[in-house]
RNA sequence: UGGGGUGUCGCCAAGCGGCAAGGCACUGGGUUUUGAUCCCAGCAUUCGUAGGUUCGAAUCCUUCCACCCCAGCCA
């Protein structure tokens, strides 16, 4: 179930309502796509237009199609298919009928091809492209119209013709629409409509030694699934009076529009399928679903839930201004999911071995812990033996530590052990290089669930796991892939901004024995510690492997 | 440079002639068996710049400035 998160308005919804209040159309009536090139995995910047195309077409009870741009097959794959239909299942979203493809319309769109070369609005152009390039002119200079321009419909037709049927090389002609070579708008001067590749393609395999442009494409698809609103991004508003041209010229069955929004940066990130391409290849991550990846694949892997970042999208305005959200945001609303839907489990990351020796040998107690600290979802067994895993960080030999500054074990003091006894750590044993190693502990009796006595102040709550029967467990914590804030933008390689320490897997974690049998994909909460997922591929019981999600709001660490 | 687009708090932004929403971040304070959550309070006399119109402008007009996009047989 995914319903529209609470959009605020966009002027795209403004649009759509003032064309439905004129009664242009009914909201029923309003049909939006997603159209993805299969040619990566998508990533956050994908979820958000995801999440508008398909949040608009479900607030208005019209629908959304889920169509691939697939007019270039040397850049695609099936992979990238299939991927991305996971990736918008999972996203929560359910495109209209069947998934679509340009390439179903190929044959409708040599069909028009050859309507426009009737009406004189096309041509074959022999130019080579570096001749092409020089006859298009320059920004301030008009271009120079191809000696092929006048062709007769005949030749054009026979011409074309021969192109579809493999007769020529690839890169030796293409068909141009004829529009206006001096036009300011490059876009106008006679752009290419279809250009030799003899490559196969993955859904049309051999069958076509042509394929369309993206510009005679687009619009055309768009009336023909009956696309009432179109958006897109920034970038191609240069491209709309085009998208506008092939509908006026051509027999198409309606009139779309045009709209665009920009698209979503994230600061300590980036988003460009030929980069995230870059960080795969040459293996800076361990895929497209690395967790430290900002794609859909490794967002989810990473343990950020769908709804977080549908509610996420959903927060983020759509203007027509391109700037870069700060990660913070992103962060604040996969904690705000988090902490509402995740239970909550103790897990140490560095343990610090605890004995307690008023409790005797071979007891255990199964103490009864709540999982949510708010949210009814039950409660858990949790045993409690004589020796149990304390994080290293929270324990310190220096008994004059002030109470304020540290809320945690010390030496000759008390600390209550989260869901369980108030504890005093009385002595402590160190190795060779002078590291505690153990630390000897008394109870004080009828402290679980209960107030200690009169003149016992814990210092604080700490948070650990039975050493008898917890779990071994190995936890992979992340951090930002980028040390800069804009890894993409200076002259350096952006690699060279790349976090070293963004992975570090701890293999020796101790985890309470309810987590191992967590589901792959589960998320929790380890208290005091941060959000962590159970990993899809790698979590078994007899293996936990989770990985970290994101860490509590910390405000005290920078503060001492 | 020609065309297209954008400039409002540290970041993202609402605003569409009537006296600067909201979110994130940040700063105080309260609650708390998570230094989490939650709660409360604070946070732009000012809207890229310079002029003009108006009783009144971030909103209208003009100038200038800055940034982004296009000049692929990519999308």
């Amino acid at each position: 179930m995914s319903k529209p998160e609470s959009h605020v308005t966009n002027f795209v919804r403004d649009v759509i309502e003032a064309d439905i209040a004129a009664g242009k159309l009914t909201s029923e009536q309003v049909v939006t796509r997603f159209p993805p090139e299969p040619n990566g995995y998508l990533h956050v910047g994908h979820a958000k237009s995801i999440c508008l195309n398909f949040g608009l077409a479900q607030s208005f009870g019209g629908q959304c199609n889920l169509r691939f741009d697939d007019t270039n097959p040397g850049k695609e794959d099936q992979e990238y298919v299939d991927a991305i239909m996971e990736d918008v299942r999972w996203l929560g979203f359910q495109w209209a009928g069947e998934v679509r493809y340009a390439s179903d319309y190929f044959d409708q769109f040599y069909a028009w091809a050859q309507e426009l070369i009737g009406k004189g609005l096309a041509y074959v152009c022999d130019l080579s492209p570096e001749q092409a390039s020089e006859y298009r002119g320059w920004a301030t200079q008009p271009g120079k119209p191809s000696p092929f321009r006048e062709r007769s419909a005949e030749e054009n037709l026979d011409l074309l013709e021969r192109m579809k049927n493999g007769e020529f090389d690839e890169g030796s002609r293409v068909l141009r629409a004829k529009i206006d070579m001096a036009s300011p708008n490059m876009n106008l001067r006679d752009p290419i409509l279809y250009r030799i590749r003899k490559q196969s393609h993955h859904q049309t395999g051999d069958k076509w030694c042509i394929y369309p442009s993206y510009d005679f494409s687009h619009g055309q698809e768009d009336a023909l699934e009956g696309v009432t609103h179109s958006i897109c991004t920034l970038e191609f508003a240069d491209h709309r009076p085009l998208y506008e041209w092939f509908l006026e010229n051509l027999s198409v069955p309606a009139k779309p529009r045009q709209y665009e929004f920009g698209r979503l940066n994230l600061d300590y990130t980036v988003t460009s399928k030929r980069k995230l391409k870059r960080l795969v290849d040459e293996n800076h991550v361990a895929g497209w679903d690395d967790p430290r990846m900002p794609t859909i694949h490794g967002m989810r892997r990473r343990g950020f839930s769908a709804r977080a970042i549908r509610n996420f999208c959903g927060s983020l305005p759509v203007a027509k201004s391109d700037g870069v959200v700060s990660i913070a945001q992103f962060e604040s609303a996969v904690r705000d999911d988090l902490d509402k839907h995740a239970p909550r489990a103790m897990a140490v990351l560095n343990p610090l071995k605890l004995v307690i020796e008023n409790y005797a040998e071979g007891k255990q107690e199964n103490l009864k812990a709540a999982n949510h600290p708010k949210e009814d979802m039950g409660e858990r067994e949790l045993p409690f033996t004589r020796e149990i895993y304390i994080d290293a960080s929270d324990f310190n030999e220096d008994s004059s530590l002030s109470r304020k500054k540290f809320k945690r074990l010390v030496l000759g003091d008390y600390v209550r052990l989260r869901g369980a006894y108030v504890i005093k750590a009385n002595r402590v044993e160190h190795n060779a290089a002078g590291e505690p190693t153990t630390v000897f502990c008394e109870l004080v009796e009828n402290t679980v669930g209960e107030d200690p006595p009169e003149g016992i102040k814990p210092r604080g709550v700490i948070h650990w796991v039975s050493a008898s029967a917890g779990v071994k467990a190995t936890i992979r914590v992340y951090d930002r892939l980028f040390l800069n804030a804009s890894p993409d933008k200076g002259e350096e390689d952006f690699l060279t901004h790349i976090n070293p320490d963004a992975l570090k897997i701890l293999d020796n974690c101790w985890i309470e024995p309810s987590l191992a049998t967590a589901a792959p994909e589960a998320s929790f909460q380890f208290e005091r510690e941060g959000y962590f997922v159970a990993d899809r591929f790698d979590h078994s019981a007899s293996a936990p492997v989770f990985n970290m999600t994101i860490g509590l709001r910390d405000s005290w660490s920078d503060k001492v």
